[in-house]
DNA sequence: GCCGTTTTCGGCCCGACTGTTTTCAGTCG
């Protein structure tokens, strides 16, 4: 078991507790305790090996023995006991934004609440506003909640999707008969959250019954039923649909398993219009051709990246138009916005530096968070300057590697930064976000965001919604006037690539390229792991698509202070 | 449950915001 998964199941016995009303500092106890594991540089059974884990500030002897429990045979007594004593649909409850373990227990105790349904005909039914402590705003809060879920429901975040992909490849690498193993759908068009995996199976000739006898026979994957395809779902619970097709379909197969609706529909008219048919289980005059490029080329039409296939509009024919190149993951030279232990990161300055030097990075833009920040441990100004002494020392030791000094000052709610200007004129570059005061209106909010990037020593506008993707919808904002204003002062609009964030939402990557707005994809990285969540910012960004060229992660450190200062 | 101590109990990250109350509890970042 690795510290992630151990910490995963503290964290959720914790929460157990507080559903099942104990000591809330016992609750506590446990969620401390797994985030001061995570934060440990060695791995969990190097820390057992040494018997070191009682010896972690935070963890005493009890954790230390459901830690080891933990990892030898993947629970512990207390976990199991407990898991026993809630509803598992209570848990589900608490899903719902606004709604946490407290409301969530008196739902269940009090109104036999314990499921996303039964709380829906619960306020529906008027009994929520009833119950003591709530009220008719809360019974309304829940509903919206409630909505956003149901407007989610069935999508899966990307990095979730990647790895079901991944598990699926591997069970697959020594199956004989498979040409290629082929993923499309909104995992290959490079969109925030995944539904299905959309599978092809591009078998050698002859051998289609064959593999789809072997896929069928895998373990790792729990078919549910078999049509013309087959429909399952992966040892990690994500859905999958699956096709084996033969080599002379494959091209038209692989644009209809990628989508979207509306770029196939306009295919198919123009395919229609010519004579022939995309759909190999359709009659007509089929295109029977091994690659995509040939079955746009045999339509006349210039070759569509994956990423662009959304709505109709990108069908364009041959030589009319040209894709801009998206920026790609080999070109990036450094990494903006990481948080180290001095906030709420898990690792020290120099355990990153040291992480990215063996990538081949060249440098590093640290951004811990500023003052306001309590409850992420905030740098004071004097821990800043602590900071900034650390970081001198270290890049005489790392060189050429460099790490730059960077912060993610809060910004209050008028608009001003938590930090003094005098202050922020002392970093390398100023990244500025929101992260408290989410309740406002369009108006309001991006004017607060635009009062920030109008400050002379503001360099990146940080996570513009605030949102998080299948939680919550962050702040509305005027993406317009944000990118009019960023343009007006020369500044840059981050896109984090945390696979819960996406924002800069990649549907406004074209007006910030239009408008010489620089688009940094930064990670946001709280461990080393999250530095390359890059990954999924790339891969998002080709939809814009974001060019290298507007992208400050593909310049050198120099270059992007040359840009930094060019607006100070 | 963990920690620290004027050791065996008392306090535990912290402030803003919101809604239900009418002084505070719950949620969130």
């Amino acid at each position: 078991m690795t510290k992630q998964e151990a910490a995963a199941a503290l964290r959720h016995y914790a929460v157990l507790l507080e559903l099942l009303g104990e000591d809330p500092f016992r609750a506590r106890a446990f969620e401390n305790a797994a985030r001061m594991l995570e934060m440990q540089p060695e791995s969990l059974d190097v820390l057992i090996a040494e018997n070191r884990l009682s010896a972690i500030r935070g963890i005493g002897k009890g954790v230390a023995a459901a830690i080891c429990d933990l990892n030898s045979r993947g629970t512990f007594a207390e976990l199991e006991e407990a898991r026993q004593g809630v509803p598992s649909g209570v848990i589900e409850l608490l899903r719902v934004e606004g709604l946490g373990p407290k409301k969530a227990r008196a739902l269940w105790k009090d109104a036999k609440v314990t499921s996303l349904a039964a709380l829906e005909n619960a306020i529906e039914a008027g009994l929520i506003e009833r119950l003591s402590g709530f009220g008719a705003k809360t019974a309304q809060k829940f509903r919206t909640g409630l909505a956003f879920l149901k407007s989610t429901s069935g999508r899966h975040w990307r990095h979730h999707a990647a790895r079901a992909a991944e598990a699926l490849q591997e069970s697959l690498k020594d199956m004989a008969g498979i040409r290629e193993v082929f993923f499309g759908g909104s995992l290959r068009r490079g969109n925030e959250t995944v539904g299905d995996l959309h599978v092809l199976i591009v078998a050698d000739t002859g051998q289609t019954d064959t593999v789809r006898a072997g896929i069928l026979a895998l373990s790792c994957v729990s078919w549910s039923e078999t049509g013309s395809g087959l429909r399952g779902e992966s040892a990690s619970a994500f859905p999958i649909e699956l096709s084996v097709v033969t080599l002379d379909e494959a091209g038209a197969r692989k644009i209809l398993a990628t989508g979207s609706e509306e770029h196939v529909r306009a295919l198919k008219e123009v395919a229609a219009s010519k004579g022939f048919s995309l759909d190999p289980q359709e009659s007509g005059n089929v295109l029977r051709t091994e690659s995509e490029e040939q079955v746009y080329a045999a339509l006349g039409l210039a070759y569509v990246p994956p990423p662009l296939r959304e709505g109709n509009n990108s069908v364009f024919a041959v030589g009319s138009r040209a894709f801009p190149d998206a920026v790609r993951l080999e070109q990036i030279r450094g990494i903006l916005h990481c948080h180290t232990t001095a906030s709420d990161g898990h690792h020290a300055l120099r355990e990153l530096a040291a992480a990215m030097i063996e990538r081949g990075y060249e440098y590093l833009g640290v951004a811990d968070h500023s003052q306001s920040a309590a409850y992420a441990h905030g740098l004071t100004p004097e821990r800043v300057r602590a900071q900034w002494c650390e970081i001198d020392e270290l890049n005489k030791e790392l060189a050429p590697f460099r790490i730059l000094k960077g912060t993610e000052v809060d910004i209050l709610p008028d608009g001003r930064l938590d930090f003094d200007d005098e202050l922020l004129a002392g970093f390398d570059f100023v990244a500025a976000s929101i992260h408290s005061g989410f309740n406002m209106s369009e108006e309001d909010a991006t004017a607060r965001l635009c009062r920030a990037l109008e400050n002379p020593q503001v360099d990146i506008l940080g996570h513009p919604t605030g949102r998080l993707l299948l939680e919550r919808n962050g702040y509305p904002v005027n993406h317009r006037r944000l990118i009019d204003c960023a343009a007006r002062h020369g500044k840059a609009i981050e896109m984090n690539c945390s696979p819960h964030r996406l924002d800069l939402d990649w549907h406004f990557l074209a007006s910030a390229e239009s408008r010489h707005v620089p688009v940094p994809l930064c990670p946001d990285a709280h461990h080393i792991e999250g530095l390359w969540d890059i990954r999924w910012g790339v891969e998002v960004a080709a939809k814009g698509p974001l060019t290298a060229a507007n992208c400050p992660s593909t310049w050198s450190a120099d270059e992007f202070l040359e840009w930094c200062a060019s607006h100070a």
